[in-house]
DNA sequence: ATGCTGATGGCCT
DNA sequence: GGCCATCAGCATG
């Protein structure tokens, strides 16, 4: 049995800490990913964050220590892990966006049946889908149980740009990916959501 | 390659 | 009741 990680790292702001964790391996249940990409969430004034409005049940994990884990559900059908990164108490929080599983290739291929290669972990939902995160995991502290958190080593180089799907704060570049890895999602501005036509003629 | 849209349910006002 | 830190499928170029 290994020595756990040293996860330090997290311990400073989400903007901060994201870019290092650029390259870190996430291992849960047989399956293991290298980060390519995450966001960052959080802090006093972040309107795109969960925490913005306060503590909420579903955000509360983001509230507490660093080297935890916030499990969100989402859309009714996806989850999204994040790393709680620090200081305690300002809601901070890293997204895992994308990664390549680098252990448990068939295993994660069994969870993501027809996908590709490439795509088992491009995306935050399907990441978790191949690690087989889900709410259940929301708040574990990373290395004590059955999920770990390998940092590499501190990455040289990465871009940076809007984050994902987000309607606020599209000028904050706190997106975070390495260059030139495949699994690297694509850039989407946020979906405007088309309201139904012009009010409530449409029937049932 | 890009673009739209439905799925589907928890979360928050 | 409206809004999603999304994805797959299908359409089109």
């Amino acid at each position: 049995m290994a020595t756990p990680a040293d996860l330090t790292v997290l311990e400073g702001p989400a903007d901060r800490v994201a870019p290092l964790l650029l390259g870190a391996v996430l291992r849960h249940d047989g399956v293991a990913v290298r980060l390519t990409e995450v966001e960052a969430y959080g802090g006093a004034d972040d309107a795109g964050s969960h925490a913005f409005r306060g503590r909420t049940p579903r955000s509360s994990v983001m509230f507490g220590p660093p080297g935890r884990l916030y499990v969100y559900f989402t859309y009714g059908m996806h989850h999204c892990a994040n790393v709680v990164t620090g200081p305690e108490g300002s809601a901070s929080a890293v997204l895992l966006r994308a990664g390549d599983v680098v252990e448990g290739l068939d295993l994660a291929r069994s969870r993501r049946p027809g996908a590709s290669d490439r795509d088992l972990a491009r995306g935050p939902a399907r990441l978790c889908r191949a690690l087989a995160l889900t709410r259940e995991h929301d708040g574990v502290v990373l290395g004590e149980g059955t999920v770990e958190l390998v940092p590499g080593p501190r990455p040289r180089v990465w871009e940076t740009g809007p984050r994902v799907g987000l309607r606020e704060a599209p000028d904050r570049p706190w997106r975070f990916w390495l260059p030139g890895e495949p699994s690297v999602s694509a850039y989407r501005p946020a979906a405007r959501r088309p309201r139904r036509a012009g009010g409530r003629a449409s029937e049932e």
